[in-house]
DNA sequence: TTCAATATGTCGTTTATCCAACACATTGAA
DNA sequence: TTCAATGTGTTGGATAAACGACATATTGAA
């Protein structure tokens, strides 16, 4: 849109940060890495990491809405209208990166983390929810995509809570008519 | 030694452009390579390449000598006296870059690399025999290694002349003693 | 041959990264 | 607690990389 094109020295160095942060992710918990950690194994300085991230905290949030996005599928939910296969594929991106955190063990950072994944499905919700809407009311679809966020977000924490053995697909499946009327009725 | 630390940019730009020209060379011909082919698929800008190199001729000297270094392993070759092991090591290291040649199909390049190899060549024999000699005559080691990396050169021409069929190791064992008893006369 | 397209090599300016140094916070062992 | 070690976040100056523009050379098809 009105991105004039990236400096590329930003994006590799973006990419160097992020592949060293969810390598690094592999081999030890949140709460031991450092940044000096990061820096050394992208091989860039301590101060290019301020440059492009705030803090720790920032980089997660960047990295883990990269890593949603990735598995979601970034052209398809920008052009289809919310139909059933949207939910499914969102539902089911969710419930991959449950079980990929499940096993890396980011042992009391579970909140921050559901933070971060409501927050970036509300605006992937609100983006879609906008597009379709005919009416020039921004606040319904504001919080209809609130409403949408945490409630699959809590449909996933539950599917981990049954042992996480379920099909994502046949788990969500029941709930589609639910949640597919509700968004008939706004339009 | 007098070196202070590259700087980080320097070896990460050159890593990218050595990879991405080899990356190349098993796609194409040396002679339809441009600049700009290997500046795009390193995404680095075309300026910056000639930071670094001269120009693409520059470049191939470059990465063909540290291919061959790698394959000598740095060390071994810089700490030990010039025994049978080491003109087999580097004997093998030579054959094992023609196979890898022959593949890529250099056409209309071999006298350039040819050359290059025998330069590398001699400037390994040239530092190990001046570290084991007692004498100062400088020039003496000089000579010899040229005619070391000629002839061990020339050997590895005839082994891809033979069908590259008979072990490297094999192939250069029988003249080793010949080799050998020579360098222990102008030590 | 001719001419347009593409490649080479250079330059000046702008920007991202490096680096060393700094103040301050956090941690953990004595 | 105390203190040394380590981590965090920031700054200013130095330098590599990006970019666009340029002149020139090479290529290849009409």
């Amino acid at each position: 849109m009105t991105q004039s094109k990236t400096d590329p020295r930003v994006l590799r160095t973006r990419r160097l940060i992020m592949d060293s942060f969810i390598e690094l992710s592999s081999k030890k918990e949140f709460k031991d890495i450092t940044i000096k950690d990061i820096t050394t194994e992208a091989m860039i300085n301590r101060a290019t990491f301020y440059y492009h991230f705030e803090d720790i905290y920032d980089l997660l949030e960047k990295a883990l809405s990269e890593v949603l996005l990735v598995n979601l599928n970034e052209e398809v939910y920008k052009t289809d209208p919310i139909n059933e296969e949207v939910f499914i594929r969102i539902f089911t991106a969710i419930t991959n990166f449950q079980k990929s955190l499940s096993n890396r063990c980011h042992r009391g950072y579970e909140d921050t983390i559901a933070r971060i994944i409501r927050e970036q499905l509300e605006v992937i919700f609100y983006k879609m929810l906008v597009k379709q809407t005919t009416s020039e009311d921004k606040e319904a679809p504001k919080i209809n995509a609130v409403i949408l966020s945490w409630g699959i977000y809590g449909a996933s924490v539950e599917w981990k809570r049954n042992g996480m053995t379920i099909q994502p697909e046949d788990f969500i499946k029941p709930s589609i008519p639910y949640l597919l009327s509700g968004i008939d009725l706004v339009l």
